[in-house]
DNA sequence: CGCTAATTTGAATGGGCACTCAACAAACAC
DNA sequence: GTGTTTGTTGAGTGCCCATTCAAATTAGCG
Protein backbone atom coordinates (compact mmCIF):
# COMPACT_ATOMS: atom_id res chain seq x y z
CA UNK A 1 0.00 0.00 0.00
CA UNK A 2 2.75 2.22 0.98
CA UNK A 3 4.86 3.54 -1.97
CA UNK A 4 8.00 5.28 -0.73
CA UNK A 5 10.54 5.15 -3.51
CA UNK A 6 8.53 6.52 -6.38
CA UNK A 7 10.11 7.33 -9.61
CA UNK A 8 8.96 10.19 -11.72
CA UNK A 9 8.38 9.64 -15.64
CA UNK A 10 11.05 10.84 -17.54
CA UNK A 11 8.75 12.34 -20.15
CA UNK A 12 6.99 15.17 -20.40
CA UNK A 13 2.91 13.69 -20.71
CA UNK A 14 1.79 17.09 -22.45
CA UNK A 15 4.46 16.64 -25.15
CA UNK A 16 3.36 13.14 -25.56
CA UNK A 17 -0.43 13.72 -26.04
CA UNK A 18 0.64 16.74 -27.76
CA UNK A 19 2.10 13.97 -30.93
CA UNK A 20 -0.37 11.83 -30.36
CA UNK A 21 -2.75 14.60 -31.02
CA UNK A 22 -0.93 15.33 -34.32
CA UNK A 23 -0.76 12.21 -35.50
CA UNK A 24 -4.51 10.97 -35.00
CA UNK A 25 -5.62 14.09 -36.97
CA UNK A 26 -3.19 13.60 -39.53
CA UNK A 27 -4.11 10.31 -39.89
CA UNK A 28 -7.37 8.93 -38.35
CA UNK A 29 -7.50 6.09 -35.93
CA UNK A 30 -7.52 3.07 -37.75
CA UNK A 31 -4.70 4.21 -40.16
CA UNK A 32 -2.43 5.58 -37.15
CA UNK A 33 -0.29 2.29 -35.94
CA UNK A 34 1.29 1.77 -32.50
CA UNK A 35 4.65 2.27 -34.57
CA UNK A 36 3.91 5.76 -35.88
CA UNK A 37 2.78 6.65 -32.04
CA UNK A 38 5.79 5.22 -30.91
CA UNK A 39 8.27 7.01 -33.74
CA UNK A 40 5.57 10.30 -32.78
CA UNK A 41 5.79 10.27 -29.21
CA UNK A 42 9.58 8.86 -28.67
CA UNK A 43 8.26 6.58 -26.00
CA UNK A 44 8.99 2.50 -26.43
CA UNK A 45 5.64 0.37 -26.47
CA UNK A 46 5.77 -0.37 -23.01
CA UNK A 47 5.63 3.26 -21.50
CA UNK A 48 2.71 4.14 -23.89
CA UNK A 49 1.00 1.13 -22.40
CA UNK A 50 2.05 1.56 -19.25
CA UNK A 51 0.68 5.44 -19.61
CA UNK A 52 -2.40 5.26 -21.53
CA UNK A 53 -3.16 1.43 -21.51
CA UNK A 54 -3.76 0.77 -25.13
CA UNK A 55 -4.91 2.72 -28.14
CA UNK A 56 -7.74 3.52 -27.59
CA UNK A 57 -6.92 5.20 -23.99
CA UNK A 58 -4.47 7.25 -25.82
CA UNK A 59 -6.47 8.25 -28.13
CA UNK A 60 -9.17 9.07 -25.25
CA UNK A 61 -6.20 11.24 -23.65
CA UNK A 62 -5.81 13.29 -26.72
CA UNK A 63 -9.28 14.10 -27.42
CA UNK A 64 -9.03 15.17 -23.29
CA UNK A 65 -6.10 17.60 -24.34
CA UNK A 66 -7.57 19.04 -27.54
CA UNK A 67 -10.54 19.63 -25.49
CA UNK A 68 -7.90 21.85 -23.58
CA UNK A 69 -6.29 23.34 -26.13
CA UNK A 70 -9.30 24.50 -28.21
CA UNK A 71 -10.85 25.70 -24.83
CA UNK A 72 -7.75 28.06 -24.33
CA UNK A 73 -7.61 29.23 -27.89
CA UNK A 74 -11.38 29.90 -28.01
CA UNK A 75 -10.94 32.29 -24.70
CA UNK A 76 -7.94 33.87 -26.24
CA UNK A 77 -10.72 35.18 -29.29
CA UNK A 78 -12.84 36.42 -26.51
CA UNK A 79 -10.48 38.05 -24.06
CA UNK A 80 -10.28 42.11 -24.56
CA UNK A 81 -12.89 42.25 -27.21
CA UNK A 82 -16.72 43.11 -27.42
CA UNK A 83 -18.72 39.39 -27.80
CA UNK A 84 -19.41 40.01 -31.44
CA UNK A 85 -15.80 40.89 -32.13
CA UNK A 86 -14.52 37.70 -30.29
CA UNK A 87 -16.85 35.27 -32.50
CA UNK A 88 -15.62 37.01 -35.95
CA UNK A 89 -12.37 36.59 -34.40
CA UNK A 90 -12.83 33.12 -33.52
CA UNK A 91 -14.15 32.18 -36.81
CA UNK A 92 -11.12 34.28 -39.13
CA UNK A 93 -9.35 32.14 -37.26
CA UNK A 94 -10.84 28.88 -38.29
CA UNK A 95 -11.00 30.28 -41.64
CA UNK A 96 -7.12 31.32 -41.62
CA UNK A 97 -5.65 28.04 -40.42
CA UNK A 98 -8.47 25.95 -42.31
CA UNK A 99 -6.50 27.65 -45.88
CA UNK A 100 -3.07 26.31 -44.82
CA UNK A 101 -2.36 23.92 -47.21
CA UNK A 102 -1.24 20.89 -44.48
CA UNK A 103 -4.39 19.11 -44.13
CA UNK A 104 -4.03 18.45 -40.60
CA UNK A 105 -5.94 21.24 -39.84
CA UNK A 106 -9.21 19.44 -39.63
CA UNK A 107 -10.72 18.92 -36.41
CA UNK A 108 -9.62 16.34 -34.37
CA UNK A 109 -12.94 15.95 -32.92
CA UNK A 110 -15.11 15.80 -36.17
CA UNK A 111 -12.92 13.86 -37.66
CA UNK A 112 -12.75 11.07 -35.27
CA UNK A 113 -16.47 11.39 -34.31
CA UNK A 114 -16.61 10.78 -38.18
CA UNK A 115 -14.52 7.48 -37.83
CA UNK A 116 -15.51 6.00 -34.64
CA UNK A 117 -19.38 6.53 -34.68
CA UNK A 118 -20.22 3.50 -33.48
CA UNK A 119 -17.54 4.26 -29.99
CA UNK A 120 -19.88 5.49 -27.18
CA UNK A 121 -17.29 6.65 -25.15
CA UNK A 122 -15.79 8.88 -28.38
CA UNK A 123 -18.86 10.30 -29.28
CA UNK A 124 -19.39 11.14 -25.51
CA UNK A 125 -16.51 12.97 -25.66
CA UNK A 126 -17.02 14.18 -28.88
CA UNK A 127 -20.84 15.68 -28.01
CA UNK A 128 -19.37 17.28 -25.20
CA UNK A 129 -16.38 19.09 -26.41
CA UNK A 130 -18.49 20.32 -29.36
CA UNK A 131 -21.35 20.88 -26.63
CA UNK A 132 -18.76 23.25 -24.62
CA UNK A 133 -18.22 25.43 -28.01
CA UNK A 134 -21.57 25.55 -28.91
CA UNK A 135 -22.47 26.48 -25.09
CA UNK A 136 -19.88 29.34 -25.41
CA UNK A 137 -21.09 30.80 -28.66
CA UNK A 138 -24.12 31.31 -26.71
CA UNK A 139 -22.98 32.89 -24.12
CA UNK A 140 -21.24 35.81 -26.23
CA UNK A 141 -24.00 36.10 -28.73
CA UNK A 142 -26.43 36.38 -25.00
CA UNK A 143 -23.85 39.34 -24.56
CA UNK A 144 -23.63 41.08 -27.71
CA UNK A 145 -27.07 41.30 -27.47
CA UNK A 146 -27.17 42.89 -24.29
CA UNK A 147 -24.20 45.01 -25.42
CA UNK A 148 -26.71 45.98 -28.20
CA UNK A 149 -24.69 44.26 -31.23
CA UNK A 150 -27.40 41.74 -31.42
CA UNK A 151 -31.07 42.12 -32.51
CA UNK A 152 -33.20 42.24 -28.95
CA UNK A 153 -35.09 39.47 -30.74
CA UNK A 154 -32.73 37.05 -31.27
CA UNK A 155 -32.65 33.59 -29.73
CA UNK A 156 -29.11 32.97 -28.86
CA UNK A 157 -29.45 29.06 -28.21
CA UNK A 158 -30.48 28.79 -31.94
CA UNK A 159 -28.06 31.58 -33.36
CA UNK A 160 -25.40 29.25 -31.45
CA UNK A 161 -26.76 25.99 -33.12
CA UNK A 162 -26.46 28.17 -36.67
CA UNK A 163 -22.68 29.01 -35.75
CA UNK A 164 -21.80 25.32 -35.18
CA UNK A 165 -23.05 24.37 -38.74
CA UNK A 166 -21.56 27.00 -40.05
CA UNK A 167 -18.24 25.92 -38.01
CA UNK A 168 -18.69 22.56 -39.57
CA UNK A 169 -19.63 23.21 -42.67
CA UNK A 170 -16.86 25.35 -43.29
CA UNK A 171 -14.23 23.07 -42.26
CA UNK A 172 -16.17 20.10 -44.37
CA UNK A 173 -15.95 22.62 -47.07
CA UNK A 174 -12.20 23.43 -46.80
CA UNK A 175 -11.36 19.58 -47.48
CA UNK A 176 -12.18 20.74 -51.20
CA UNK A 177 -9.00 23.60 -51.19
CA UNK A 178 -10.39 26.36 -52.07
CA UNK A 179 -8.73 29.54 -51.93
CA UNK A 180 -8.60 31.88 -48.74
CA UNK A 181 -10.77 34.07 -50.11
CA UNK A 182 -13.64 31.74 -50.80
CA UNK A 183 -13.17 30.79 -46.70
CA UNK A 184 -13.43 34.53 -46.15
CA UNK A 185 -16.43 34.87 -48.27
CA UNK A 186 -18.31 32.37 -46.26
CA UNK A 187 -17.21 33.53 -43.08
CA UNK A 188 -18.70 37.00 -43.96
CA UNK A 189 -21.98 35.51 -45.19
CA UNK A 190 -22.38 33.35 -41.58
CA UNK A 191 -22.32 36.56 -39.86
CA UNK A 192 -24.33 38.61 -42.75
CA UNK A 193 -26.94 35.86 -41.99
CA UNK A 194 -26.97 37.69 -38.60
CA UNK A 195 -29.67 39.59 -36.85
CA UNK A 196 -27.03 41.82 -36.13
CA UNK A 197 -28.51 45.07 -34.41
CA UNK B 1 -5.77 -11.02 -78.77
CA UNK B 2 -9.11 -12.71 -80.05
CA UNK B 3 -11.58 -13.51 -77.39
CA UNK B 4 -14.24 -15.85 -77.96
CA UNK B 5 -15.61 -17.68 -75.43
CA UNK B 6 -16.91 -15.14 -73.13
CA UNK B 7 -18.58 -16.33 -69.59
CA UNK B 8 -21.10 -13.52 -68.27
CA UNK B 9 -20.02 -13.05 -64.43
CA UNK B 10 -23.03 -14.23 -62.17
CA UNK B 11 -23.42 -11.54 -60.03
CA UNK B 12 -24.98 -8.19 -60.48
CA UNK B 13 -22.09 -5.95 -60.25
CA UNK B 14 -24.19 -2.83 -59.34
CA UNK B 15 -26.04 -4.83 -56.30
CA UNK B 16 -22.39 -5.90 -55.14
CA UNK B 17 -21.84 -1.84 -55.09
CA UNK B 18 -24.47 -1.05 -53.14
CA UNK B 19 -23.61 -3.51 -51.03
CA UNK B 20 -20.36 -2.27 -50.84
CA UNK B 21 -20.99 0.83 -50.33
CA UNK B 22 -22.93 0.51 -47.20
CA UNK B 23 -20.81 -1.10 -45.89
CA UNK B 24 -17.94 1.59 -46.29
CA UNK B 25 -20.66 3.75 -45.10
CA UNK B 26 -20.87 2.27 -41.86
CA UNK B 27 -17.60 1.97 -40.72
CA UNK B 28 -15.20 3.36 -42.90
CA UNK B 29 -12.46 2.47 -44.92
CA UNK B 30 -9.80 0.79 -42.83
CA UNK B 31 -12.35 -0.16 -40.20
CA UNK B 32 -13.87 -2.38 -43.01
CA UNK B 33 -12.04 -5.47 -43.69
CA UNK B 34 -12.15 -7.85 -47.01
CA UNK B 35 -13.97 -10.24 -45.16
CA UNK B 36 -16.74 -7.90 -44.09
CA UNK B 37 -17.17 -6.84 -47.67
CA UNK B 38 -16.87 -10.58 -49.16
CA UNK B 39 -19.79 -11.12 -46.27
CA UNK B 40 -21.72 -8.00 -47.33
CA UNK B 41 -21.47 -9.15 -50.96
CA UNK B 42 -21.86 -12.54 -51.05
CA UNK B 43 -18.90 -12.86 -53.29
CA UNK B 44 -15.81 -15.24 -52.94
CA UNK B 45 -12.48 -12.82 -52.37
CA UNK B 46 -11.27 -13.91 -55.43
CA UNK B 47 -14.33 -12.84 -57.51
CA UNK B 48 -13.72 -9.44 -55.68
CA UNK B 49 -10.38 -9.04 -56.62
CA UNK B 50 -10.66 -10.20 -60.29
CA UNK B 51 -13.54 -7.34 -60.72
CA UNK B 52 -12.31 -4.30 -58.52
CA UNK B 53 -8.31 -5.25 -58.38
CA UNK B 54 -8.33 -4.53 -54.60
CA UNK B 55 -10.20 -3.00 -51.54
CA UNK B 56 -8.96 0.43 -53.14
CA UNK B 57 -10.48 -0.40 -56.51
CA UNK B 58 -13.74 -0.97 -54.38
CA UNK B 59 -13.96 1.70 -52.70
CA UNK B 60 -13.32 3.62 -55.94
CA UNK B 61 -16.53 1.62 -58.11
CA UNK B 62 -18.35 2.27 -54.76
CA UNK B 63 -17.84 6.05 -54.90
CA UNK B 64 -18.54 5.86 -58.65
CA UNK B 65 -21.81 4.20 -57.85
CA UNK B 66 -22.50 6.59 -54.86
CA UNK B 67 -21.80 9.26 -57.29
CA UNK B 68 -24.45 8.44 -60.06
CA UNK B 69 -27.22 7.63 -56.84
CA UNK B 70 -27.00 11.38 -55.58
CA UNK B 71 -27.01 12.44 -59.06
CA UNK B 72 -30.30 10.75 -59.61
CA UNK B 73 -32.00 11.29 -55.60
CA UNK B 74 -30.93 15.49 -56.57
CA UNK B 75 -32.79 15.07 -60.08
CA UNK B 76 -35.78 13.64 -58.51
CA UNK B 77 -36.15 16.84 -56.08
CA UNK B 78 -36.10 19.14 -58.66
CA UNK B 79 -38.34 17.19 -61.14
CA UNK B 80 -42.14 19.04 -61.88
CA UNK B 81 -41.24 21.87 -58.97
CA UNK B 82 -39.92 25.21 -59.30
CA UNK B 83 -36.03 25.52 -58.46
CA UNK B 84 -36.33 26.79 -55.42
CA UNK B 85 -39.04 24.50 -54.07
CA UNK B 86 -36.73 21.52 -55.42
CA UNK B 87 -34.12 23.27 -53.69
CA UNK B 88 -36.07 22.96 -50.20
CA UNK B 89 -37.01 19.30 -51.00
CA UNK B 90 -33.52 18.52 -51.46
CA UNK B 91 -32.35 19.65 -48.05
CA UNK B 92 -35.79 18.43 -46.38
CA UNK B 93 -34.42 14.99 -47.64
CA UNK B 94 -30.74 15.51 -46.06
CA UNK B 95 -32.60 16.54 -42.25
CA UNK B 96 -34.60 13.54 -43.00
CA UNK B 97 -32.44 11.03 -43.48
CA UNK B 98 -29.52 12.44 -41.36
CA UNK B 99 -32.56 12.65 -38.64
CA UNK B 100 -32.78 8.78 -38.14
CA UNK B 101 -31.54 6.77 -36.09
CA UNK B 102 -29.14 5.00 -38.28
CA UNK B 103 -25.88 6.19 -38.18
CA UNK B 104 -24.67 5.03 -41.70
CA UNK B 105 -26.71 8.31 -43.03
CA UNK B 106 -23.31 10.12 -43.35
CA UNK B 107 -22.09 10.91 -46.19
CA UNK B 108 -19.87 8.83 -47.87
CA UNK B 109 -17.59 11.16 -50.19
CA UNK B 110 -17.30 13.24 -46.78
CA UNK B 111 -16.73 10.37 -44.62
CA UNK B 112 -14.17 8.82 -47.04
CA UNK B 113 -12.83 12.30 -47.99
CA UNK B 114 -12.01 13.09 -44.38
CA UNK B 115 -10.11 9.27 -43.76
CA UNK B 116 -8.29 9.50 -46.97
CA UNK B 117 -7.47 13.02 -47.30
CA UNK B 118 -3.77 11.84 -48.49
CA UNK B 119 -5.23 9.74 -51.44
CA UNK B 120 -4.99 11.76 -54.14
CA UNK B 121 -7.48 9.91 -56.29
CA UNK B 122 -9.86 9.67 -53.42
CA UNK B 123 -9.39 13.30 -53.11
CA UNK B 124 -9.96 14.05 -56.71
CA UNK B 125 -13.56 11.70 -56.57
CA UNK B 126 -14.57 13.47 -53.71
CA UNK B 127 -14.05 17.16 -55.68
CA UNK B 128 -16.17 16.10 -58.48
CA UNK B 129 -19.06 14.55 -56.44
CA UNK B 130 -19.25 17.63 -54.60
CA UNK B 131 -18.54 20.22 -57.18
CA UNK B 132 -20.88 18.45 -59.21
CA UNK B 133 -23.35 19.07 -56.93
CA UNK B 134 -22.71 22.85 -56.34
CA UNK B 135 -22.16 23.26 -59.70
CA UNK B 136 -26.33 21.73 -59.93
CA UNK B 137 -27.24 24.13 -56.88
CA UNK B 138 -25.79 27.35 -58.76
CA UNK B 139 -27.73 26.16 -61.85
CA UNK B 140 -31.07 26.08 -59.80
CA UNK B 141 -30.50 29.22 -58.28
CA UNK B 142 -29.91 30.72 -61.11
CA UNK B 143 -33.43 29.39 -62.70
CA UNK B 144 -34.56 30.57 -59.74
CA UNK B 145 -33.53 34.01 -59.83
CA UNK B 146 -34.87 33.66 -63.72
CA UNK B 147 -38.56 33.13 -62.24
CA UNK B 148 -38.31 35.45 -59.64
CA UNK B 149 -38.21 33.54 -56.43
CA UNK B 150 -34.39 34.88 -56.04
CA UNK B 151 -33.18 37.95 -55.64
CA UNK B 152 -31.98 39.88 -59.12
CA UNK B 153 -29.07 40.77 -57.68
CA UNK B 154 -27.85 37.56 -56.05
CA UNK B 155 -24.82 35.66 -56.81
CA UNK B 156 -25.94 31.99 -57.99
CA UNK B 157 -22.17 30.86 -57.81
CA UNK B 158 -21.97 32.44 -54.22
CA UNK B 159 -25.10 30.99 -52.68
CA UNK B 160 -24.07 27.88 -54.44
CA UNK B 161 -20.99 27.76 -52.07
CA UNK B 162 -23.20 28.98 -49.42
CA UNK B 163 -25.59 26.30 -49.97
CA UNK B 164 -22.82 23.96 -49.56
CA UNK B 165 -21.60 24.47 -46.62
CA UNK B 166 -25.01 24.67 -45.22
CA UNK B 167 -25.41 21.07 -46.36
CA UNK B 168 -21.84 19.95 -45.17
CA UNK B 169 -22.50 21.38 -42.00
CA UNK B 170 -25.74 20.10 -41.35
CA UNK B 171 -24.69 16.84 -41.82
CA UNK B 172 -21.87 17.49 -39.21
CA UNK B 173 -24.36 18.40 -37.12
CA UNK B 174 -26.36 15.57 -37.10
CA UNK B 175 -23.54 13.23 -35.76
CA UNK B 176 -24.29 15.17 -32.02
CA UNK B 177 -28.04 13.03 -32.83
CA UNK B 178 -29.66 16.16 -32.39
CA UNK B 179 -34.06 15.96 -32.66
CA UNK B 180 -35.42 15.76 -36.12
CA UNK B 181 -36.61 19.46 -35.48
CA UNK B 182 -33.43 21.16 -34.27
CA UNK B 183 -32.53 19.49 -38.16
CA UNK B 184 -35.11 21.37 -39.68
CA UNK B 185 -35.45 24.49 -37.46
CA UNK B 186 -31.55 24.43 -39.13
CA UNK B 187 -32.76 24.04 -43.11
CA UNK B 188 -35.77 26.80 -42.21
CA UNK B 189 -32.77 28.85 -41.10
CA UNK B 190 -30.39 28.15 -43.44
CA UNK B 191 -33.15 29.24 -46.52
CA UNK B 192 -34.08 32.39 -44.33
CA UNK B 193 -30.26 33.74 -44.88
CA UNK B 194 -30.94 33.56 -48.63
CA UNK B 195 -31.53 36.87 -50.35
CA UNK B 196 -35.19 35.41 -51.88
CA UNK B 197 -37.23 38.14 -53.72
C1' DC C 1 25.62 1.20 0.09
C1' DG C 2 21.98 -2.24 -0.45
C1' DC C 3 16.86 -2.53 -0.78
C1' DT C 4 12.59 -1.72 -2.85
C1' DA C 5 9.33 -0.03 -6.00
C1' DA C 6 8.79 2.22 -9.83
C1' DT C 7 9.91 3.16 -15.07
C1' DT C 8 12.27 1.85 -19.39
C1' DT C 9 13.53 -1.16 -22.91
C1' DG C 10 12.74 -3.73 -27.11
C1' DA C 11 12.39 -8.30 -28.72
C1' DA C 12 8.74 -11.54 -28.92
C1' DT C 13 3.88 -13.15 -29.75
C1' DG C 14 -0.36 -14.33 -31.58
C1' DG C 15 -3.97 -12.86 -34.34
C1' DG C 16 -6.08 -10.82 -38.15
C1' DC C 17 -5.33 -8.47 -42.23
C1' DA C 18 -5.14 -7.89 -47.55
C1' DC C 19 -4.28 -10.60 -51.03
C1' DT C 20 -3.06 -15.03 -54.05
C1' DC C 21 -3.52 -19.18 -56.64
C1' DA C 22 -4.33 -23.73 -58.33
C1' DA C 23 -8.02 -26.48 -59.14
C1' DC C 24 -12.63 -26.51 -60.86
C1' DA C 25 -16.91 -25.20 -63.53
C1' DA C 26 -19.44 -22.97 -67.05
C1' DA C 27 -20.16 -20.99 -71.62
C1' DC C 28 -19.33 -20.58 -76.31
C1' DA C 29 -17.23 -21.93 -81.13
C1' DC C 30 -16.74 -25.41 -84.21
C1' DG D 1 -17.95 -33.65 -78.00
C1' DT D 2 -13.84 -31.06 -77.54
C1' DG D 3 -10.99 -27.08 -76.84
C1' DT D 4 -10.46 -22.63 -75.08
C1' DT D 5 -11.39 -18.93 -72.35
C1' DT D 6 -13.41 -17.02 -68.70
C1' DG D 7 -15.51 -16.83 -63.91
C1' DT D 8 -15.71 -19.21 -59.28
C1' DT D 9 -14.03 -21.31 -55.20
C1' DG D 10 -11.93 -21.04 -50.62
C1' DA D 11 -8.01 -22.63 -48.29
C1' DG D 12 -3.57 -20.74 -47.92
C1' DT D 13 0.31 -17.09 -47.36
C1' DG D 14 3.09 -13.81 -45.46
C1' DC D 15 3.06 -9.53 -43.38
C1' DC D 16 2.09 -6.23 -40.03
C1' DC D 17 -0.75 -5.05 -36.35
C1' DA D 18 -1.73 -4.17 -31.18
C1' DT D 19 -0.09 -5.86 -27.21
C1' DT D 20 2.92 -8.24 -23.65
C1' DC D 21 6.71 -9.29 -20.52
C1' DA D 22 10.99 -10.33 -18.44
C1' DA D 23 15.09 -8.19 -17.87
C1' DA D 24 17.65 -3.87 -17.20
C1' DT D 25 17.66 0.71 -15.19
C1' DT D 26 16.81 4.35 -12.06
C1' DA D 27 15.32 6.96 -7.86
C1' DG D 28 14.41 7.45 -3.13
C1' DC D 29 15.40 6.08 1.65
C1' DG D 30 17.69 4.52 5.81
Amino acid sequence: MRSSPLRTPEYDRDAVLCRAMATFREKGYAATTMQDLVAATGLHPGSLYAAFGNKHGLLLAALERYDQEQAQRTEACFAGVSPLTGLRRFFAGVAAESACTEPSTACLVAKVASELGQDPEIQARSRATLGRLEARFAEALEAARAEGELSAVANAQDLARWLMVGLQGLRAYAYGRPGPEALNAIVAQLFQSLPLA
